[in-house]
DNA sequence: GTTTACCTTGGTTCGGAATG
DNA sequence: CATTCCGAACCAAGGTAAAC
């Protein structure tokens, strides 16, 4: 396919580009970023800490930290990898402090029932909308070990090598979680072909950015999420 | 639940044949 | 002679079964 050529194609800014303007001072640029990072984290969120509100928390603090570090973003590796590393620190770092508070009171300990997918969708959803929230309710409802492993392979795309380091487990460790996740949800999803799931889009990746641009000082604007 | 050993798959490289 | 195409060989990464 080739564009007419009075017609130039639109070129996004790259990473590297926003990242050195938002350096030198377009502090609105980092909206940029974060939309078009936004679902990576959720995710990466979601894989650790198991329910969305954590998860939301966990991406404001490292979003702060990204903005706040970014002039010692080296680019030895790619900015979302960076970003996810971040990430990855922010929800380890949740993750033990709440299990500092079951230990100190673990009788009041209990899961939150959080917002969690209802179960029995209605059968007049449209099939996309009921799959995702299967698949999401599946995944949730994994034990912990296999979840976090399932998310950054298959969602978040990282090698077994980088799952593996992210996780402090071994290679061989790591795929064999994937490989009991996924008969656990083959089981559960028996009727469903795999879509989207874990979206961050619309109103919620817009309530993102405004939670952590105010922190930051900056007023969000309206750029294109390319 | 973890590790080991083996199998599979996909990507890359290289050499030879065919073609212009 | 240069280029293109094709297949064989090799390697790395990932998947799986079985043993512990």
């Amino acid at each position: 396919m080739i564009p007419p050529l009075a017609v130039m194609p639109f070129v996004p800014l790259t990473d590297s580009e926003v990242i050195h303007r938002v350096l030198a001072g377009e502090k609105k640029l980092f909206e940029l970023l974060m939309r078009r990072y936004n679902q990576r984290l959720y995710r990466t969120g979601i894989a650790l800490l198991g329910h969305p509100a954590a998860a939301e928390e966990a991406m404001q603090n490292a979003w702060v930290k990204a903005y706040e570090q970014l002039a010692q973003f080296e680019e030895r590796a790619s900015f979302p990898t960076w970003l996810t590393r971040i990430m990855l620190n922010e929800c380890l770092m949740d993750r033990r402090r709440q299990q500092r508070l079951v230990d100190l009171d673990d009788d009041t300990a209990e899961d939150a029932p959080d917002q969690r997918p209802a179960a029995g969708t209605p059968l007049q959803n449209l099939l996309n909308e009921e799959l995702r929230e299967a698949l999401e309710a599946a995944v949730e409802s994994l034990p912990e070990m296999y979840r976090s492993v399932f998310v950054l392979r298959e969602v978040e795309g990282l090698s077994v090598h980088e799952t593996a380091d992210a996780l402090h487990l071994t290679e061989a460790n790591v795929k064999v979680r994937l490989l009991r996740a996924r008969e656990r949800l083959r089981n559960q999803l028996a009727h469903f072909a795999p879509q989207q799931a874990f979206a961050y889009l619309g109103p919620r990746c817009d309530n993102m950015v405004h939670h952590v641009l105010a922190r930051l000082g900056a007023q969000p604007g309206a750029h294109n999420l390319n």
